[in-house]
DNA sequence: TATTGTTATACTCTATAACTATA
DNA sequence: TATAGTTATAGAGTATAACAATA
């Protein structure tokens, strides 16, 4: 295997690469369709973190989406500024902000929705019904079965952690 | 669309999302796995460019992987220093440098090369066999019918282009 | 003593422009 | 005038530590 000339199959041929390709083509696309509301996909994420759950903690924020905390408060500042969301006092806890979705930030999240539904349906095109329903579930097995978290994105800012994604053309 | 109640489908529901949290550990994993050896992946795409075609400049390179200029200047800089490579006279054009892997990096690159065919074993560990080959196809079709450029990572550092990746949760 | 939110700092990455030597 | 390589600079992004208020 350290040989002269090793398993010269193309990139195109690793699964492991294609995914990263293809997931990084998603990432992008993402978020330039986000883009023009405003929002990085982090921020989207929170709001619709907001819109399942109202009044959370920046805390609960934090662990639910796998975001640092000293990342979260800029975060949650840009949502405010804009008006998107409101920090109020936490009834029971009086260090914690509670942040609430306000109708601006609702609606923009609902529009973020349609944004990653549309997505979806942009990248499976080339894929026929069938095809699309199987990739689905050899994904989501991919993911169940590697230890990922259902709904995190490990490219977040979270504790310490991994270096940076990239794999170029490996 | 933008009603009160949205489409509420979980994350791990959207197969754009999958791809986005597959394809980023799939990046994490291969930059940690490199990293013993000492090299980014953006420094193993080089050292394998080189092996199929030794003597390329840093031009060909950039085209190649799609990595901007000023940045291979650094990536090459870091190779030669470790003795993978080696900046000579081009024959032909004496402003460009012919790069050439050496023995060290040749040696490096194949370890590399096994280090990925691992992580594909590794990634597709959870399905069967016939679901293995099933997912490698439909990424293949994906890759090209979303215009991606074969073997070719959007997420390196070519032309202006994108902002930034992530997708935190969308 | 631990936790929530915040701020400050350093470090990496990336983007842009500009310079040189050639073509 | 354009290109290959290089360098410098400014801007994101991220990581670490530390702080005040509260538990």
């Amino acid at each position: 295997m350290t040989d002269a000339a090793p398993s010269y199959v193309p990139l195109s041929d690793h699964p492991a690469f294609l995914l990263s390709q293809l997931g990084s083509h998603s990432g992008y696309r993402f978020t330039d369709l986000l883009a023009p509301l405003g929002i990085k996909p982090s921020q989207f994420g929170t709001l619709r973190m907001l819109a399942a759950n109202d009044g959370r903690t920046q805390q609960q924020l934090c662990e639910a989406l796998n975001i640092h905390r000293n990342v979260m408060v800029g975060l949650v500042d840009d949502l405010e500024k804009r008006g998107l969301v409101e920090r109020r006092k936490h009834p029971a806890d009086r260090r914690a902000h509670a942040v609430h979705l306000l109708p601006a930030g609702q609606e923009l999240m609902a529009r973020g929705v349609a944004i990653s539904i549309a997505l979806d349906a942009e990248l499976l095109a080339p894929l026929g019904a069938e095809d699309q329903a199987k990739l689905l579930e050899l994904l989501q097995q991919l993911s169940v079965g590697n230890g990922l978290t259902p709904g995190v994105h490990p490219g977040m800012t979270g504790e310490p952690g991994q270096p940076k994604p990239c794999e170029p053309d490996h």
